[in-house]
DNA sequence: TATGAATGAGGGTTCATTCAT
DNA sequence: CATGAATGAACCCTCATTCAT
């Protein structure tokens, strides 16, 4: 039943789906509803709840565990992707009602998770600069803004089909850590313009 | 008062934001909006056509005047990026309703000037690859895939100023063209494991 | 303007028209019309007491002049046919919107005009019965009623053009007094069923 | 449900009764009605659908069953007739809305209908004309016009009560096919005026 | 548990009318 | 006289939720 409320919150979004749909799927009315749930709302937190705290329980770990920042970085993405792909549902509804969930008392722990999240990023990225291992000029959180809506997106795959999720998260590695130039581009390329030079700088 | 509706869509999602508030915030009654526009639906087409001409206009100036895929892509990101500075509204929209608008028949557009803008990022991807510009293993399709969103998000940094639009265009350059790694942490990283060699090779 | 506003109200019902739809086919703005008249109900007003109170001369007209009943009707019929013909918006006003100005306080003198009109028609046939001018066992009342709306017709006849105003009256006329059976269906037909006969006995 | 509905919309008209005078009526709110329909819309499509579905098979079971072509008129009427009685909401409605429904989409069924009524009635009297049975100057496109709404009125006779169905029923095909004249004021209401003489000719 | 009728607040929208300019 | 922005009440409809059965 959460299941099912849950395909549907992410293929029509959380707010568009009303309890009658979800009901009509479950091939109940939409009153009996209310024999398993106290209210739409509590729908959404089970799935939301569930999802974000597998999704710090992997960060938390990446970070107790690995060796180096940049381990630490390719761990968080390695095992998060697998907590995503198993929380398609909950991914497309943050994503696709942010503005509503990230307002409502009920779901104030999201913006606190993400504020959890985007602490580790940035501290992940700053020591990996001191220890040599990240360009010396990088902006920590700026990095972390540019990065983290990418690492949302691959849950929406499945409408883009063709890739692993191997492939994606290995696609997605290699461009933010060697990006998409290839040496002789890399070399071809430099000097840079002032304006990309004093913004990196 | 376009202006005025498209903060409180930006802020609160389009479908979230209702009629009423937005005369609140004009200081009338809500049937006094209906002087000025025949619809909610014709405020939203009229933030959100503008925007996406522009955005269109943006990309097909690149293309038709730019040398080199890697100079077309650099001119594509920083002429888009003053646009999207300029439309944070229409951003946000597409962002926090796309579920809605992509179903919508007056918001037909939409979908179809997505698909203009994917074909050019595959295409100058491409050619850069046959340039010997890009990596010849890299993913065209896939590559788009992950920056696209990427791409999208520079607008919605009001919420975390402190950056110039320069040093976001500037960042996201540096890092998809030359990664986040240093010179050292790029040879450091390997070996890497099998399934990520082979997606990116 | 009195006129464009008919037509409008004849075209598509005085309800379903708005005071825009004259403003506009006036060549002002909606507002502008309160320069003209109090409100779309004396618009209404002026329309349909002009229209009515010639009708309820050509009627009166047509009691103090004639010789006998049928003289008295056919010159009802007849008089009343060129008042109906200049005045078809008034006519498609009533036929369109008669419940909603039957019950207005504003509009009470339509039905009691009605009223008298249906009296003019009960005393003449009933006359007419008396004198052995109409079949005795005309029910003067039903007969009334069956004959009135279609008396109010003829107006429409625009839409169904092809016959003149002489040919529409004298088609009337012909079938009334005469019926639309030949002389030979007339003997062929009888007797009756036991059931006509009872019902116009 | 349907009946309260239509009873408020055969008095006031279809477009100006209001949903929630339906659910007053009903004794509930609003909103509560769209337990039972989906819209306002759909509820004046059940009356009128049903109404006109059986009208048309009134007329078609006549053609297909009666001998002659005035045996086939006075079979319409009648079983009409019936249809009519317990259909007086929906000939309320078609006759006080008319202009509504014939340029709604959803109601294109209507117009339609109305369509094939007159094509029997026009071929009936032309039937009959060839037969000898009806005059020969008969006009039967402009004979059906001046019928057809008469046709149409019995069923609000509630409103004047005191008359059978029967009695209206007979009423009617005793005028429509004898006339009104008596044989004696047949011939006394000659010579006509040259134009009505050509008219009926 | 399930039903399904009912709630009630709120959604977008219409429209005759007013009035300062 | 005309403008056009504004009114305000009413419109049809939606939907999460309740509750007697």
């Amino acid at each position: 039943m959460v299941v099912l409320a849950g395909e549907l919150f992410a293929q029509k979004g959380y707010r568009a789906t009303t309890v009658r749909e979800i009901a009509d799927a479950a091939g109940i009315l939409s009153g009996s509803l209310y024999h398993h749930f106290d209210s739409k709302e509590s729908i959404g937190d089970e799935i939301l709840s569930s999802f974000i705290n597998e999704v710090l329980a992997d960060y938390r770990g990446a970070v107790a565990s690995a060796s180096s920042p940049r381990a630490v970085i390719e761990q968080i993405v390695r095992s998060t992707s697998r907590t995503l792909s198993q929380h398609r549902a909950a991914l497309a509804m943050l994503q696709n009602d942010w503005s509503y969930f990230s307002t409502q008392p009920r779901f104030a722990y999201l913006p606190k998770a993400l504020r959890e999240i985007e602490q580790i990023w940035i501290t992940q990225l700053e020591l990996g600069k001191q220890a040599g291992l990240f360009r010396a000029d990088l902006d920590a959180k700026l990095t972390y803004r540019l990065l983290c809506d990418v690492l949302w997106i691959p849950a929406q795959w499945r409408r883009t089909s063709g890739y692993t999720t191997d492939q994606v998260v290995g696609g997605f590695l290699r461009i933010v850590f060697d990006g998409i130039a290839s040496p002789a581009g890399r070399t071809a390329a430099r000097p840079r313009t002032r304006a990309t030079a004093r913004a990196t700088r």
